[in-house]
RNA sequence: GGCGGCGUAGCUCAGCUGGCUAGAGCGUCCGGUUCAUACCCGUAAGGUCGUGGGUUCGACUCCCUCCGCCGCUACCA
């Protein structure tokens, strides 16, 4: 086949080595591989990379903690997800690791380049910081003072910092997407980058840090260590050797055919990395894929809700085809989908036990009960069913093929049982027990068996990407040799070997499940992680509050005074216009409460002012101070005060 | 506020560039079958296809209004 020749680079984001995995991570890695044993299958040169990022600030100080140097703890971490990808028969090629050697050295030939060719400049940055969560952020970006992922509290920066420039770049990347509509997908994300960002003028990168030196370091310049994206988004070129003594992998298979990326790092992959590729004058990667996330019924995975799924857990305890049949069947790739015990456990039993698992086990038994066991393969008289089967089986696989490509595996796994259901269904309309009560109907009997066998063979064929070990004991309990698996053995002329004799007695490859006892099993397993965790944020947070002196406290000049008239800010969701009297004098503070406070019952409130703020405009209106609120479970409720106090009264 | 998307049977969702009686899975009702992991097959119940307009011979599918929800983003000194 003249697929021989071709190639096909896949690859996965590289993971943050701050800690155990989450079955969302497993996703993207689960879904990366499936496109990966589909390419190989249909006999592509596939090369499946997947990566540990292992620098950065988090990563030093959770060493700390626990008492080891840093590169000791990514080596625990990268053995975590070594034994993980072993234990979810993950068919990656390469494993990198941002430590390695063959990685940092290229990354600084890679900064070097970019620095000579002044693409970086040395600038300063200023901003804002969550270390948890190894970001940083602009003044605006942040929520109520707080980090927007975590809602922890950040801590102010400013240094000397390297920058990319953007900007130059921006029109030859608009130029690229036009030319290839197929880029970024789905097609939403690309609106997204370039409404927000592009349009609006690219802002330069901040590409290296100062607040630690856990990284590789800029060349010449080791005060600074470069910051996660230079670091990290290389890695799918240095892994090929880019730059290095031997550069055939990648002179073989760069360009990626597909990033395959979560939706939050959809932005890194589609401006920064394709302009990162410019600079270096390489052709940019094909397709970047974001897919969704996986959600509870109550909303994002969050260690505090107790809605932690891990993947360690649903394999261990059902199986590795179960759960990667779930993962893609359920969540529409692309897509945010909903993990619920319910569902998993559902899909299990209907889908793999009903459907496929007793097909298979009622099939072999009728083989052993009508012919011995063996699949005729001659003489055989067609019955008025065959053809339909046989139609059935060429139209889902040219559906599979299709949407195989366009990586939409909820549709091509949701095909297959269409087959699968059809194939149920002709058991039904040719009644083989019906059959085999006549001799002469024997052959019309066969006929039945071999259809039936042929149909199932073809099934497990198209298993293959998307389950490990299934297709295997299928045609093992057919009797079939393995490398029937192949896919050419999808060809209309393809005979089931004469003499094949399917396994005496059929042993059910997905059991049934006791549904109760099982979604009460994954709920539980979800709630032991919750405590401990909660514990441990709490202490984090405490550690992390900064403590102040008493005369830092007294330097805060809050106020007392009454709101005299409110209106909402045009062309702000959040954002409420104040008039308030502190007494001696009258100001104009701007808030942010226009989603927990109607402008109407502000009017009248007495509330605390913080008075000696330096003033700001905000959406073009001046604030001259600040009032307090507080929060509970996302709901502002301003802090109020006894109407007893004056207006101007000083609170300490 | 800007940009984008969604709102279809009790539940979860398919329905590409407009056209026969709007579909699937699960649930429910009834029936069939016995090879099988109490499985499988079929039938029904009959959803204003969010709202109100418009374009058209004809719209779930195109355009506009509104309501609700979601994503990205800006604004919460």
């Amino acid at each position: 086949m003249d697929n021989q020749s071709k190639t096909f680079y896949i690859t996965t984001p590289i993971y943050y080595s701050s800690g155990k995995f989450h079955i969302g991570t497993a996703y993207t890695t689960i879904a990366s591989d499936a496109m990966a044993r589909y390419k190989r299958l249909r006999g592509y040169d596939v090369r499946f990379l997947t990566g540990m990022d292992e620098h950065g600030q988090k990563i030093q100080e959770k060493a700390e903690e626990e008492g080891l140097s840093p590169l000791t703890y990514v080596d625990g971490i990268a053995d975590i997800a070594k034994s993980l990808w072993k234990l979810m028969d993950i068919s990656y090629d390469d494993l990198i690791r941002t430590t390695e050697d063959r990685h940092k050295k290229i990354v600084e030939k890679i900064f070097q380049k970019f620095l000579e060719n002044g693409d970086i400049y040395k600038g300063k940055y200023e901003g804002w910081k969550c270390v948890p969560c190894e970001s940083y952020f602009t003044e605006s970006q942040l929520d109520d003072g707080n980090c927007p992922d975590c809602g922890r509290p950040v801590q102010r920066v400013e240094e000397e910092s390297y920058f990319f420039n953007m900007k130059k770049y921006s029109d030859r990347l608009l130029a690229y997407y036009e030319e290839n509509p197929t880029f970024i997908e789905p097609e939403s994300r690309k609106n997204e980058m370039i409404n927000n960002f592009i349009k609006p003028g690219l802002e330069d990168l901040s590409v290296s840090r100062m607040s630690f030196d856990w990284g590789i370091k800029v060349p010449g310049d080791p005060k600074h260590v470069i910051y996660v994206w230079v670091d990290a988004l290389t890695n799918y070129i240095t892994s090929l050797g880019y730059m290095s003594d031997d550069d055939s992998l990648f002179t073989k298979y760069w360009p990626a055919d597909v990033h395959v990326v979560g939706k939050d790092i959809v932005r890194f992959h589609t401006i920064y990395w394709p302009i990162f590729l410019m600079a270096l004058e390489l052709p940019l990667p094909k397709k970047v894929f974001a897919h969704g996330f996986i959600m509870m019924k109550d909303g994002k995975m969050s260690k505090s809700k107790g809605n932690v799924v891990y993947p360690e857990m649903l394999v261990e305890r059902f199986g590795l085809d179960a759960t990667r049949y779930f993962l893609l069947r359920e969540l529409p790739f692309g897509q945010d989908g909903v993990f619920s015990p319910e569902a998993f456990v559902e899909r299990i039993n209907y889908d793999l036990a009903n459907d496929l698992g007793n097909l298979l086990n009622r099939t072999i038994s009728m083989i052993n009960k009508y012919f011995d066991g063996e699949i005729l393969t001659e003489d055989l008289e067609l019955t008025e069913f065959d053809e339909s089967l046989q139609e059935m089986i060429q139209l889902t696989v040219s559906k599979y093929e299709n949407s195989m490509e366009k990586m939409q595996f909820s549709v091509v796994l949701s095909d297959v049982w269409a087959l699968i259901s059809r194939t149920n269904k002709y058991i039904d309309e040719t009644s083989p027990w019906v059959l085999a009560k006549t001799e002469e109907d024997r052959k019309k009997l066969a006929s039945v068996m071999y259809h039936l066998a042929l149909s199932i063979h073809h099934t497990a064929v198209l298993l293959q990407p998307f389950m490990t070990n299934a297709p295997k004991q299928m045609v093992e309990q057919l009797g079939l040799p393995q490398d029937s698996l192949r896919w050419d053995s999808l060809q209309e002329d393809y005979r089931i070997p004469t003499g094949t004799k399917v396994i005496n007695k059929g042993v059910p490859i997905f059991p049934r499940l006791e549904t109760e006892i099982e979604v009460d099993f994954i709920r539980q397993q979800m709630a032991i992680t919750a405590p401990a965790e909660i514990e441990e944020e709490v202490k984090e947070e405490v550690e992390e509050s900064n403590e102040i002196s008493f005369d830092d406290f007294m330097n805060i000049e809050l106020r007392v005074a009454t709101v005299t008239a409110c209106e909402k800010m045009p062309k702000a969701d959040k954002l409420l216009k104040l008039q308030v009297d502190l007494g001696y004098e009258k100001r104009q503070v701007v808030s942010g409460i226009a989603e927990h406070y109607d402008a109407k019952d502000v009017v009248g409130m007495k509330v605390i002012v913080v008075a000696n703020l330096k003033p700001v405009k905000l959406r073009g209106e001046i604030s001259q101070g600040m009032i307090l609120a507080g929060q509970k479970d996302g709901v502002l409720k301003l802090a109020t005060v006894d109407q007893a106090l004056e207006n101007g009264a000083q609170v300490k």
